[in-house]
DNA sequence: TATTCACATATTATCTGATAATATGATAAA
DNA sequence: TTTATCATATTATCAGATAATATGTGAATA
């Protein structure tokens, strides 16, 4: 039986042209190319540029207007907002940004970030973590160990560790950071596969002081972790 | 000359079916009437319920998609996502999770982030802002003082104050949080006009510390400012 | 009985073509 | 110079169609 043709490949993805249209204006608009100086293309050029319908483009549109990257408007039509006004938490955005940004410069910023949130975040969750949440950040570190044992890849188990200590904080903005350490991760062991194992103890102290109830030494666990972390990222970029 | 029928008032905004649609499901989706467990109307049916055409729906839904509310997917349908992927630093859901949850609760919510957030941007302002930043803060202020001069409504001049404060911290993820304190502010504005008079010298406080460039005083009067700020609103939500 | 496979079906994804609403700029009037 | 009127361009909404795809059903098989 013939093989059915794989893909009608005029020129890219037909299959997803709505995901399609919004990565590629949303990258464009990151990267600048689109400005809130420069006129926008009204729907019926991107549709013609994207071999897509007028309802794709608009849904694309929707969906970037809804990320804070542009607004649109009858007659007036399309335009890219001021970067002030992007939901650079998005996990999207978040993504386009770190591809097109000199890694260094994500990378400083990101970490700013980290350092703010997340000790706090540890001290908390030595305060108000229940016996359930605490399990969790505990079983979070066990898959992480065991990772590291068979080494394989443990950016999903350390991603959990850290989720799981924002949620135990009890704070539904400060869980909504974790798409920030989501990125940091995914750099991280991309750029490293051993760091994992490294950071492994210094992983457990956070723990130990959050079951211990020890919310200081739970923050400065946590400080320690990240500032170590940081520079040794630091070193490896510049290498 | 007759004048002409102001709407069409079917039952609800005809001019804005979009936004209305958006508005509508994302409030039903934070107060948990429609939820991860239950099941999601179908394009076709929401269309019938909102009199909206099935263009508008999607759109709709393409917008609530990129806040991470709900997905929807090719036979299966559309489903509400956990809380947890929720961007709640967006401005609209920041609004609709402000109008259906406890006052007392979301206020101390905002206000840890704030605590976490604003002291070490102020710190940070008065190491790495430069001549135009620190202007732009002082101008903020002084609107300020006019408008508590002149009794008039201060609550942009002192959101201005705030973000120009993050925006001197040459950090792009920080001056996001700029939603947070947007809310913060509309609400305590709401809640008590005179509050604004009364924190005007510890704005000034922090103000100096910045222009005198002493990073450790201006965070401080920074949390200062904060905390008594949230003293006052909770002795305010008390009554 | 349990497993695998083929297939009908329900729902979203995309396309097409039309009408309505509205902000802008041009034109005319004051 | 300002104000009012109007044509126009662009998005907003509608309607109806076809395509793609995940799910469950039932038949075939072990």
């Amino acid at each position: 039986m013939a093989q059915q043709i794989p893909a009608p490949l005029g020129r890219g993805p037909k299959r997803n042209l709505f995901a399609h249209v919004v990565a590629s204006l949303g990258l464009r608009i990151i990267k600048g190319e689109l400005s809130p100086a420069l006129p926008f293309p009204k729907e019926a050029d991107l549709g013609a540029e994207f071999g897509a319908s007028r309802s794709v483009i608009r849904e694309a549109v929707k969906s970037l207007a809804a990320r804070g990257l542009i607004a649109s408007q009858t007659r007036t039509g399309i335009r890219v907002l001021e970067p002030l006004n992007w939901n650079l938490l998005d996990a999207e955005v978040l993504n386009w940004r770190y591809s097109t940004m000199p890694q260094a410069e994500f990378y400083s910023e990101l970490f700013e970030i980290r350092l703010l949130i997340e000790p706090e975040a540890a001290r908390l969750a030595a305060i108000r973590g229940n016996a359930a949440e605490i399990a969790t950040i505990a079983q979070a570190f066990a898959a992480m160990s065991e990772a590291a044992r068979t080494e394989t890849s443990g950016v999903a188990a350390d991603l959990s560790f850290h989720r799981a200590i924002l949620a135990a904080a009890h704070n539904a903005l400060l869980l909504q950071m974790g798409n920030l350490i989501a990125v940091g991760l995914d750099i991280a062991h991309r750029l490293s596969r051993e760091s994992f194992a490294v950071f492994l103890p210094m992983h457990q102290r956070v723990l130990d002081a959050i079951i211990a109830r020890d919310s200081d030494a739970a923050g400065s666990a946590m400080r320690h972790l990240l500032s170590e972390t940081q520079e040794f990222m630091n070193r490896l970029i510049r290498t």
